[in-house]
DNA sequence: ATATAGAACGAACGGTCGTGCTATTTTTCG
DNA sequence: CGAAAAATAGCACGACCGTTCGTTCTATAT
């Protein structure tokens, strides 16, 4: 029997340097992230960082994944718990409305969306992918609803999916340039009208 | 009394710079933009570029408002020979779309938005200027509309300016992503909910 | 015809970029 | 403990970065 001292000594190092990786990306963008000043950051060397993902775009891609994995972890997850329908809608606005509130000042996610939008290679196809994903949990959420009569049996569930996608990107917009107290009432505003109008 | 020869080349030159630096930075954002990059897209040398800006920021800037310009120009300024209030704002709203639809692969604006809301410095604040004012004029034309008793006289102008710029955040995002007419599909029916529910 | 000013060029600077390659250190395991 | 393996450091590379400087070319003004 062979007891392993550090199991994940690789995996951990790993760890860490996406979690320094994905603070500057908040920042920086995955754009801006550069594999010198992500080890120093680490306090490693270059080339040690860079052993561990062999290409500067595995890195970004890494990163991508890492804002994906901590957006459902935060957002979804937590709203699993509660019951289908417009509870566990409502908890995941909630959720966002908190993830937007922590990130105000840089999401990975959305700057991924407006750097790669216009270009192809790997990194577009991640983020269309992981915002596909996330539109499809949406909807998924919204089908139930609508499914318990909680929300009016007409309801076109990818066009609500869209106008409160659409909210969310104006709250992290002016929440960034304006401040995110008034943003937020705003957006919360606005979800009071979209509730209305479709709730039964 | 002494006649200035070319009256205009040095302006018609950082005027055709311009000209690229802003499809450029369509592409690659304010922060992409490279001088060596832009010099060999104008087909000119760094050093040439250069001069006519003194510095790399300085020509952030200037592309950020020659964005700012042509925005204005194609969207705010047709719309103004259409009569105050709700025709309008309408035709703002129309000249948005057309701006957004050949702008799909990339907005200057709405790009440094994102990469300068969390920082500070010259570019910060430009951006932050330009979106505020922008703000401003649409809530100009709805306090018109509001005023002419087209739309409910208890209107929250800022509310309704907020969730017309989410709409159309939103149309950029998704028609990037997933592609311009579905995206204008749904944010053309979000507008008509929007419209009745604020109209008298 | 000559002097002057403006515009663009070309070379070079110190830095940083991503990426290989080779040591060296650290960890794992018989 | 010692060998094998894994992880990290060190170094060098070519490319590009923004910026500076001196030069060249051209067009006007004297």
């Amino acid at each position: 029997m062979t007891i392993v001292t550090n199991p994940g000594k690789r995996a951990a190092t790993r760890e860490t340097i996406l979690d320094h990786a994905y603070a500057l990306a908040r920042r920086d963008g995955l754009e801006g992230l550069s594999i010198g000043g992500l080890a120093a950051d680490v306090g490693m060397s270059k080339s040690g960082v860079f052993a561990h993902f062999g290409s500067r775009e595995d890195l970004q891609l890494a990163v991508l994944d890492t804002g994906r994995q901590r957006f459902l972890t935060q957002v979804l997850l937590p709203a699993l718990k509660q019951p289908r329908g417009l509870p566990r809608l409502r908890a995941i606005v909630a959720n966002w409305f908190e993830w937007s509130h922590e990130h105000q000042s840089g999401c990975v996610l959305l700057s991924a969306a407006s750097e790669y939008d216009g270009r192809d290679g790997a990194l577009h196809d991640g983020v269309v992918q992981q915002q596909a994903g996330w539109r499809d949990e949406l909807q998924k959420a919204i089908t139930q609803a609508v499914g318990l009569g909680e929300l009016r049996t007409d309801t076109d569930v990818a066009q609500l999916a869209f106008e409160i996608y659409a909210l969310m990107l104006g709250l992290h917009h002016d929440a960034g340039l304006f401040g995110f107290d008034e943003a937020g009432r705003r957006t919360r505003a606005a979800f009071e009208r979209l509730w209305r109008s479709w709730q039964t």
